[in-house]
DNA sequence: GCCGTTTTCGGCCCGACTGTTTTCAGTCG
């Protein structure tokens, strides 16, 4: 249990409240107490102690009901919720553009999941209903059938817990066991769970007590949270064998021809005279591209750039980010709060800039070699202007460019917005291209190749976001230009924690096959501040 | 349900966007 994950119970509590008429600033206050355990950074065990009510947003009820959760593992009063909401009708909430309110509409009128969703939709039965018209219904059509395609799915992180979890039960059991399928794969998404184990069924079986099923063949089935989870057991000599079978893809195995036995992986490559190929290098996208020589790796960063303080949305100050950047080993980081447009993130104005770089100018002197880099995560507008004027603009050593808004513009008006913005002499970055949210929303559609060609032309540098909830942009579109353009990999960190996700953003350059020389975040501070000579 | 007092209730709450409206409701970042 973490404070996240309480946060996301009294969100959920928050949205069933509301999906059940429960009214007004009772609702409310469940959600900042969410935000506010959402923001926390010190450890669980701190916050019981002191008492959950010491942050701002949570008062003695709630204080009082966080403490029985951290207890007894269960609160009561989402329980009761989720004894009145239908399943299928929470489900509803993963449908972009669906909230509460309509959601409960939409319950009223019989539609109490997702397939009924897009049969009414189909229907017409949408537009006829008060407060929905034509638009919302193609709107909800779209959005319900993308969270449809994607509802047993899980990110990356979640799968990988789950993973984790099993394997320890495993190993409590005395049974050796390692990851496969596409989370090994480091799939941004996962649909079941796959191990093998170097045991018999029976003992699998025995060992995963609840979460199995039943076995069939060597394979043993079971399911977790939802998630299907298969166990391919294997005998000591063809363990390696059946472990690349098991991880995939079927496609790229299935290119390999046929596999001898072999104890381990390497085994069963050098029996078919190939190098080993590491298992993010096995999607379809792969086949027929030569494995790369040298993969970047987190030895070869050591720069963050991409990352939020308490100037903006950030729940830490500019020192804390620094000194946890010094701990992890980093040279510089590039500080790259809101601007001025995004208002909900409290993105600065001119007054707040003046007042962090004067800080950052203090730091760099008190950390030195230690570097803090002036940067911005600058807003796209509509029309594909940057945030602030030129002369403020020529203040940053780096800025980067987003998409937070107007995801919707027709594609061709979407391409010009960000062929313009990638041609803005100030822009440095272009970070987390499309806006999409994994599993979420779809991103910004545009003519990708046009803009990435720009980039490139232009020598630009493209974000691959590594928060796991973007990872942006994917690595099948980076994997085409690879050889043509540099990508940074952002960890769009908004706490010292934030900075694990550089891992994700590792495994998708992995993906993409970048060597250390093609990521901009193994080059030295000063080599990012040449990209604006000439400016 | 929280908070902060004009101490035991009454006010909480940002702004843009979208689609539905004809003045606003719902959602989102």
């Amino acid at each position: 249990m973490t404070t996240k994950d309480l946060a996301r119970m009294l969100g959920e509590t928050a949205d069933l409240m509301e999906v059940l008429g429960e009214s007004g600033f009772r609702v409310s206050a469940y959600r900042k107490a969410a935000r506010a355990l959402e923001r926390y950074e010190g450890e669980l065990p701190e916050l019981m102690a002191a008492g959950f009510d010491r942050l701002p947003g949570i008062g003695k009820g709630l204080a009082g009901a966080l403490a029985e959760i951290v207890q007894t593992g269960e609160f009561d009063y989402l329980e009761e919720l989720r004894g009145q909401v239908p399943p299928g009708v929470a489900e509803l909430f993963m449908v972009q553009g669906l909230g509460p309110k309509r959601i409960r509409a939409l319950w009223q009128a019989g539609i109490d999941s997702l397939e009924e969703l897009v049969r009414a939709a189909e229907e017409g039965r949408i537009a006829a209903m008060p407060g929905f018209g034509k638009k919302t219904q193609q709107t909800f059509l779209e959005a319900a059938r993308f969270a449809l395609a994607n509802l047993r799915r899980v990110h990356l992180p979640v799968g990988l817990e789950a993973a984790r979890l099993l394997l320890a039960d495993l190993e409590r059991a005395g049974v050796y066991a390692a990851l496969a399928g596409s989370l090994r794969r480091r799939l941004e998404t996962a649909g079941n769970v796959d191990l093998v184990a170097r045991a018999a069924p029976e003992a699998v079986l025995t060992a995963l007590g609840e979460h199995a099923i039943e076995v069939r063949g060597s394979v043993v089935h079971g399911r977790l949270e939802g998630l299907p989870l298969r166990v391919f057991c294997a005998g000591e000599r063809e363990f390696g064998t059946v472990l690349l079978r098991a991880t995939g893809s079927e496609a790229w195995v299935r290119a390999l021809g046929a596999l001898p036995a072999g104890p381990d992986e390497a085994a069963v490559f050098a029996a078919l005279g190939r190098e080993p190929v590491p298992p993010c290098w096995r999607e379809p996208e792969h086949l027929g591209l030569a494995p790369p020589a040298r993969l970047v790796e987190r030895r070869d960063l050591v720069g963050l750039v991409h990352l939020h303080t308490a100037y903006s949305d950030g729940s830490a100050s500019l020192r804390t980010m620094a000194e946890a950047a010094i701990a992890e080993g980093y040279a510089y980081m590039v500080v790259t709060d809101h601007s001025q447009t995004a208002a909900y993130a409290g993105g600065l104005t001119l007054e707040d800039l003046e007042r962090q770089w004067a800080e950052i100018d203090a730091l760099n002197a008190e950390l030195a070699p230690f570097r803090i880099l002036k940067g911005i995560e600058s807003d796209i507008l509509p029309d594909g202007s940057l945030d602030y004027p030129d002369e403020v603009l020529a203040r940053f050593d780096v800025v980067l460019g987003s998409l937070h808004s107007h995801f919707h513009l027709p594609p061709e008006e979407q391409t010009a917005r960000l062929l313009r913005a990638v041609a803005n002499p100030y822009l440095t970055v272009l970070a987390h291209p499309t806006g999409r949210l994994l599993l979420r929303r779809k991103g910004a559609e545009a003519d990708w190749e046009r803009v990435l060609a720009r980039a490139a032309e232009l020598g630009k540098i493209v974000e691959i976001n590594a928060n796991p909830w973007r990872l942006d942009l994917d690595w099948r579109r980076a994997l085409a230009w690879r050889e043509r353009l540099v990508f940074s990999i952002g960890p769009d960190a908004h706490a010292p924690e934030g900075y694990a996700d550089v891992a994700y953003g590792l495994w998708m350059a992995q993906k993409v096959g970048l060597p250390p020389e093609r990521v901009a975040n193994t080059w030295p501070a000063e080599r990012w501040l040449t990209l604006r000579e000439g400016v």
